[in-house]
RNA sequence: CGAGGUGUGGCUCAGCUUGGUAGAGCGCUGCGUUCGGGACGCAGAGGUCGCAAGUUCGAAUCUUGUCACCUCGACCA
């Protein structure tokens, strides 16, 4: 543990030294991450892990709703089920971790720890699938992976992490398209609505798919100091894979046919982008939806008669209510206290003291800011009211932010006119569809393309590089 | 592998140039006073100075070797 909350400063670099530090000394001081012996690897904490849960019941059932079930495939794939389908494999090789050998003896054939499971998936499909009637198959497994990387960030990048991966085959393209969109509404939704971070949905370039992928849409989300961050993805893989590992299904029409497919994620890197959204200079701020704590009780004058008492009283109404609370009864001083939460990004904090008691009434103080008396008398839903209350001043700031920090640009002097006068952010501008434009704005501006969002904007009608005609608006910024 | 850097209580580090009883702050434990915005006093626990060899009466310090980790050169949820 010593040397390695060393490393994770260290580890941050392309990240403005302030930033590192500020968001290092959150991950650490809110008790959400440990760093493991294995290198660039990291033991989530139970506060941490806490947040992960709930991420992970929501989500989850959002899923169930849109009709997935959940498996659990292996952790190993054979060298040769991974090396079937060539773009993936060529994409994957480069970052997987490889098993060699068995005990003392050596395998005949290595296995690679999954950096993710199409392949598997696939082995699987060809198995189960024959018939029209077999589809669609609708799956999702909450697992870690392996990805071996060179440099590593706590939440943003680390070896191994915490995800989970949606696979789906379906008998036509339109339906396996509508899929990836669906999957893609559903983390815009689980975003915005529950951890109030407003997100651009896009498609991304042909230069930035995902390994085997026809097409890749992306969420991108902008932090506090201007950097894009990925925050989900959902690909379609069209019949590509279909082919390589051989599945196929007799349609109604007694013809053999290829499969298409899909696959989406999210990981524990929304744990990072929730931190860089919404934290601040007293520490973590934590949606109210995914926050382990909802609701903190920091008794006053403690040892006073009575408020002990009344606070546990309350303890048990919110608690009976549905509210994830927690009692600090540590003789702790409360100032202690009030900062320790704060650094926790516990979004409400209820005060009660010998005068409040006396009044009937509790002092309520909200992390967004702002802090009242209120009546102790249906405290459980005015406490609700103020989480929601929390929910919305947290997803306002971060849209304020995202909009004052996205500049419409023509040229690539204005990109950079804007980077260095208004700091870092998103750049709207035209493309012409070249991947040499591409390379070159991100050589000259730092910015690459994050998407070519759904929701087009006609800023010119050149491309912001060669000048000629457009084909679309894409988004640009720099990323982590 | 190429270049640079670091290794000393739980954490952050000082000490090394010029060898001489292993230090500070934070954290931790106990007692007392406090405790409506990170309180204070007193007492205390805790380290084979990464590892090994060498020089020396004597090594955290000098020499050599070795190991581990980090940063910069290629990618990435």
């Amino acid at each position: 543990m010593a040397k390695n909350e060393k490393k994770m400063v260290d580890a941050i670099t392309s990240m403005d030294e302030d930033f590192a530090q500020w968001y290092t000394d959150i991950v650490k001081k809110a008790e959400l991450i440990a760093y493991t012996s294995v290198k660039g690897c990291m033991v989530i904490r139970p506060y941490g892990y806490a947040i992960w849960e709930n991420i992970q019941k929501i989500l989850d059932g959002m899923f169930k709703e849109t009709g997935h079930e959940n498996v659990n495939m292996p952790m190993f794939i054979p060298e040769s089920l991974l090396q079937k389908e060539k773009d993936h494999v060529e994409g994957f090789a480069p970052e997987v971790a490889w098993v060699t050998h068995g005990g003392n003896n050596k395998l005949e054939e290595r296995l690679c720890v999954r950096p993710t499971s199409e392949t598997l998936f696939c082995d699987h499909y060809a198995d189960i699938v024959h018939s029209y009637r077999d589809l669609p198959k609708l799956y999702n497994q909450w697992v870690s992976v392996v990805r071996w990387e060179k440099t590593t960030r706590p939440f943003l990048r680390s070896r191994e992490f915490l995800w989970q991966e949606g696979h789906t085959i379906h008998a036509t393209a339109e339906e396996a398209i509508e899929e990836t969109e669906k999957m893609l509404n559903v983390y815009t939704t689980f975003c915005e609505k529950y951890l109030a971070m407003p997100v651009v949905q896009g498609k991304k370039t042909e230069s930035d798919k995902f390994a085997g992928a026809v097409s890749t849409y992306a969420i991108e989300a902008l932090m506090h100091d201007g950097k894009a961050l990925q925050a989900g993805t959902s690909h379609y893989f069209g019949d590509g894979f279909a082919k390589a590992f051989d599945i196929q299904y007799t349609d109604k029409d007694n013809t053999l046919k290829y499969p298409h497919q899909t696959s989406w994620g999210v990981t524990t890197r929304l744990i990072g982008a929730i931190i860089m959204t919404h934290g601040d200079d007293s520490g973590l701020v934590l949606p109210p939806a995914v926050a382990p704590i909802q609701v903190v009780i920091v008794p006053a004058a403690m040892h006073k008669e009575g408020v002990l008492e009344k606070a546990s009283e309350i303890y048990q109404e919110l608690k009976n209510a549905g509210i994830r609370v927690k009692l600090d009864d540590t003789d702790r001083s409360p100032g202690w206290k009030f900062a320790e939460y704060e650094m926790k990004g516990v979004p409400v904090r209820l005060e009660i003291g010998p005068r409040d008691i006396a009044a009937n009434q509790c002092v309520i103080a909200l992390r967004t800011g702002g802090k009242e008396s209120v009546s102790l008398e249906n405290l459980a839903e005015t406490v609700n009211a103020k989480l929601s209350e929390v929910r919305d001043a947290l997803y306002q700031s971060a849209l304020e932010n995202r909009n004052k920090r996205t500049y419409s640009c023509t040229t690539i002097d204005e990109i950079n006119q804007a980077l260095t006068e208004k700091g870092d952010g998103f750049i709207e501008a035209m493309w012409c569809g070249e991947e040499a434009c591409e390379d070159e704005v991100k050589a000259q501006t730092g910015a690459g393309s994050r998407c070519i969002p759904l929701v087009q904007k006609q800023i010119s009608d050149k491309c912001v590089c060669c000048g000629k005609p457009a084909k679309c608006m894409v988004l640009w910024g720099k990323a982590y």
